[in-house]
RNA sequence: GCCGGGGUGGCGGAAUUGGUAGACGCGAAGGACUUAAAAUCCUUUGGACCGAAAAGUCCGUGCGGGUUCGAGUCCCGCCCUCGGUACCA
């Protein structure tokens, strides 16, 4: 019989989820591992091969670890709040809740065809109204932190839509011709700015890629420096923030982001109108195209003049948006000598520049060299170092109150509102007097409302402000009118703890049991694309570090593995779109192949970090071999049925087949443990290739060599087992099939692959005897002989120089030195 | 620009961290089986030279240097490429 794979893999599947093989298991008496996918949003497309590379990745690790002897917690879920079922409704007029049912059913289909591991009674999904109660809890601990606060931020605002854009969606709508502009507009935000030192420092112990870690630190971004008070006439002083404060005397003019408050009070008479233009302008820029338009300078003087507070230097006062409100504090003293944009902006408008710092030379260009430069014409600290120079300037400007040392974080406040349906309600209500409060746990989880529309409020206001019967609503403490906050949770927050959740997915009373969270603790793996890297990641962090502030869970870290596993491309190098064509279904793949070949392929095609090309060809390549493992096994011969082919014998295994056998087990257990599935798949297809030669195929090997397959292409591994379960009863395939479900009742264990323990190998068969040994003149291979393992140099070195080819290259010539390195080769050195 | 990853056969990729470069797979070529095809099996497959063959010699891991008995691996300087980020003072 040919390889059914389009019958066992539905029949196992089923198997599975009948006998609940993957239910976690929390048994004291064995180790954790915790191992994670990225939480999957549901969209109307289904899964594209990207998703099976890192689910099949984890799935491993979980099979194996569970073989290895621990409760695996191995669950799936789903991110089901966002835009896409919303826009939809909007078109349709069908509810989100419809059509997230819709796409979440195709997404479990699909990952149960692909026989994953998961416990499916963790399921989670963010849309839940049980779940939004404790999305709902978090946050309302997030605002009894101080956490949380309204302030008015600038949004993406369309007035031709009359809606509020995401940032992803803005270029979208530009190019329809659409305007966008920034809005103020009241917003929910989280303070994570106040855990930027915390959610940097940590980053330290996490085993993350360097290159992610390298991410979040500059996304984060740290910079120590001193902030600096400038008089200016008056009583006012702007304050400046700079890392350079050795540069203070290379100060030739200062600059104020356009949006700075002082910029209307210092502007002279003459200027006003120059200055309002200019701000005016700069408003109706949004940030890309502040940024876009980065490479020409632009400002505008103010009249204004500031004192230097180092040498009581007058200097004028420009605005310019290359100065941002949002950062530091939104003014800057400008070194042109010593800053590349201050420098440009000097060389535009002719503004005079000073070389505080010797070692370059500025007329080419700013010199920023902190390294090698040292402070000129800077009285006090002329001829310092930077470091020196930076301590004695900080120090100075301490002492006379005139500025002190200060860190500044690139990293800001966390605008967690959308003007949206589909999303959690904020747990808050709005009183007539202005203020603001919490809805009592009792009162959680607040739902959404239903709707005739889900187009937006036209105002800017989520479309839940067009339904008074839900917005108009009494505080539960005194029955005073009140009004729901009309904004809702961006996705962020449902996936921010959902890994929590899966701890203890049924618990109605609390958000997680403290005993369950100490025992899971720390995520121990966790795969995903890099598209996550950042913001997901970070908002996790922050979110785990309050739940840790306040005692909600016993880690200040969620995730201590990470693992970005790298994009699948098209056939043609290019990324998977539908525009170019080369989208690859899943679907289709196992409908020709097979689930397990896909599996195995998606692990086979390399690295599962690095960007990768499909490749059809190879897909065949992986499936021949999963039908070579077939027929190592079954008789061809016999039709219709699987019967195990006459070369399986229950005989002493050979030397041969051992000394195969353990290397094979020792290869792919490392392999698995390092990720390296790529080089496991090609050991077992060295086993494979070797057992297909032998006549007769000792039972006990085949066996062990079934389960280290198991993790990989668990429905071939099952059947496979299955067979070699009863191997010496001459037994129907039906008997067998129901003979090893009953396995339970009948031997109290339930028979299957997952439950038996991963084989050990034996060490003494995974080294050979005998060794091939390089024998090399000059660092070249001159000729290779065989000698027993473990040969003394002195040996060696004399075998070496026995040898025919090896005497051809020193004969004659003066040996200036040999190396003799045991099992592996000798060189000799020879002059003239 | 800055930060990070990566350049190895016709292709995807191996190479125990300084010790046989090219495992395994794909593709290609030849052969067996077959009326034929598919499937399967066997052989060959980095390049050049030499040879009837066996063998042998030289070149070869993006480029140029260096360290070393020995470099895909370490060091210095470049080039290309992919990701991230971008006026963050």
């Amino acid at each position: 019989m040919r390889y059914p794979f389009s019958d066992i893999e539905p029949k196992w599947q089923r198997y599975w989820d009948e006998h609940s093989t993957f239910k976690t298991t929390e048994d004291p008496a064995k180790p954790k591992y915790y191992v994670l996918d990225m939480f999957p949003y549901p969209s109307g497309s289904g899964l594209h091969v990207g998703h099976p590379e890192g689910y099949t990745a984890t799935d491993i690790i979980a099979r194996y670890k569970r073989m290895k002897g621990f409760n695996v917690l191995h669950p799936i879920g789903w991110d089901a709040f966002g835009l896409p079922a919303e826009q939809y409704a909007i078109k349709t007029g069908i509810h989100p809740a419809v059509t997230t049912k819709q796409n979440i059913e195709t997404f479990r289909r699909q990952l149960k065809m692909l026989g994953f591991s998961y416990d499916w009674d963790r399921e989670v999904n963010t849309t839940d109204p049980k779940y939004v109660k404790w999305t709902q809890w978090i946050f309302s601990q997030l605002y009894k932190q101080g956490l949380a606060y309204i302030d008015e931020v600038p949004v993406n605002w369309c007035p031709e839509l009359g809606t509020v854009l995401a940032n992803e969606e803005v270029p979208e709508q530009q190019e329809k011709g659409y305007t966008v502009i920034r809005k103020p507009m009241r917003q929910w935000m989280l303070k994570i700015t106040a855990y930027a030192e915390r959610l940097l420092q940590d980053l330290d112990e996490l085993d993350w890629p360097e290159s992610l870690k390298e991410m979040q630190r500059n996304w984060i971004g740290k910079s120590v420096g001193a902030e600096v008070d400038f008089a200016i006439d008056g009583d006012e002083k702007i304050r400046v923030f700079t890392t350079r404060p050795d540069t203070l005397w290379g100060a030739t003019y200062m600059v104020l982001a356009p949006e700075h408050p002082l910029v209307a009070k210092i502007t002279a008479d003459g200027h006003r109108e120059a200055v309002d233009n200019y701000i005016e302008k700069a408003s109706r820029k949004s940030d890309l195209e502040r940024t876009e338009l980065a490479k020409e300078k632009t400002g505008v003087f103010t009249g204004a003049y500031a004192v230097n507070p180092v040498n009581d230097e007058r200097i004028p006062i420009w605005i310019a948006d290359y100065v941002l409100i949002n950062y530091g504090t939104g003014a800057i003293m400008a070194v042109p000598a010593h800053d590349q944009r201050d420098w440009e902006f000097a060389k535009t408008f002719d503004i005079p520049m000073r070389e505080v710092v010797s070692g370059g030379n500025i007329e080419e260009s700013a010199f920023v060299d902190a390294e090698n430069g040292v402070a000129v014409n800077s009285d006090f600290i002329n001829g310092l170092k930077y470091e020196e120079a930076f301590e004695k300037v900080v120090q100075w400007l301490e002492e006379k109150g005139l500025g002190k040392r200060t860190v500044n974080y690139k990293l800001r406040d966390w605008l967690f509102s959308r003007q949206r349906y589909w999303g959690e309600p904020f747990p808050v209500i709005h009183k007539e007097d202005g203020t603001h409060k919490l809805l009592p746990e009792s009162e959680l989880p607040v739902t959404l409302p239903e709707m005739e529309s889900y187009k937006p409020a036209g105002t800017g206001e989520s479309p839940l402000a067009t339904v008074p019967e839900w917005v108009n609503t009494t505080d539960p403490a005194d029955g005073a009118p009140a009004k729901r906050e009309t904004n809702t949770m961006p996705q962020w927050a449902g996936s921010c703890w959902y890994y929590l959740r899966y701890m203890d997915p049924h618990n109605d009373d609390r958000f997680l049991d403290p005993e369950r969270e100490k025992y899971w603790g720390m995520v121990d793996l966790y795969v995903g694309g890099t598209e996550h890297a950042v913001l997901h990641l970070l908002y996790a962090r922050f979110w785990h570090k309050v739940l840790f502030d306040i005692g909600a869970v016993s880690t200040k870290e969620p995730f201590k593995k990470l693992v970005n596993q790298g994009m699948i491309l098209g056939e043609d190098g290019r990324k998977m779109s539908k525009s170019f064509g080369n989208v690859i279904n899943p679907d289709d793949v196992v409908r020709d192949y097979g689930a397990d070949t896909l599996r195995l392929f998606e692990m086979f095609m390399g690295p599962l970090e690095q960007v990768k090309p499909w490749n059809t060809k190879g897909v065949e390549g992986v499936h021949r071999f999963l039908n070579r493992v077939w027929r190592l096994f079954v008789d061809e011969s016999v039709e219709n049925e699987a019967r195990l082919d006459p070369a399986i014998q229950d005989v002493e295994p050979d030397e041969e087949s051992l000394r195969i056998l353990h290397k094979t087990i020792k290869k792919v257990g490392e392999d698995i443990e390092h990720m390296r599935f790529n080089t496991a798949i090609s050991q077992m297809m060295i086993f494979v290739n070797e057992m297909n030669q032998k006549d007769v195929r000792p039972l006990g090997v085949m066996k062990q060599f079934v389960l280290t397959l198991a993790p990989f292409a668990p429905h071939i591994a099952e059947e496979l087992y299955s067979l070699l379960s009863f191997f010496s009863e001459d037994i129907s395939e039906d008997e067998r099939q129901s003979r090893y479900s009953e396995s339970v009742a009948l031997a109290g264990v339930e028979l299957s692959v997952s439950n038996e323990p991963w084989p050990e190998y034996d060490e003494r068969y995974t080294v050979d005897d005998t060794i091939e040994l390089v024998l090399q003149v000059q660092g070249k291979v001159r000729d290779k002989i065989q000698v027993a393992k473990g040969t003394s140099r002195e040996d060696l070195e004399k075998l070496a120089r026995e040898s025919e080819n090896i005497r051809k290259h020193i004969d004659g010539k003066e040996i200036v030195k040999v190396i003799a390195v045991p099992d592996r080769l000798v060189n000799i050195v020879v002059k003239g």
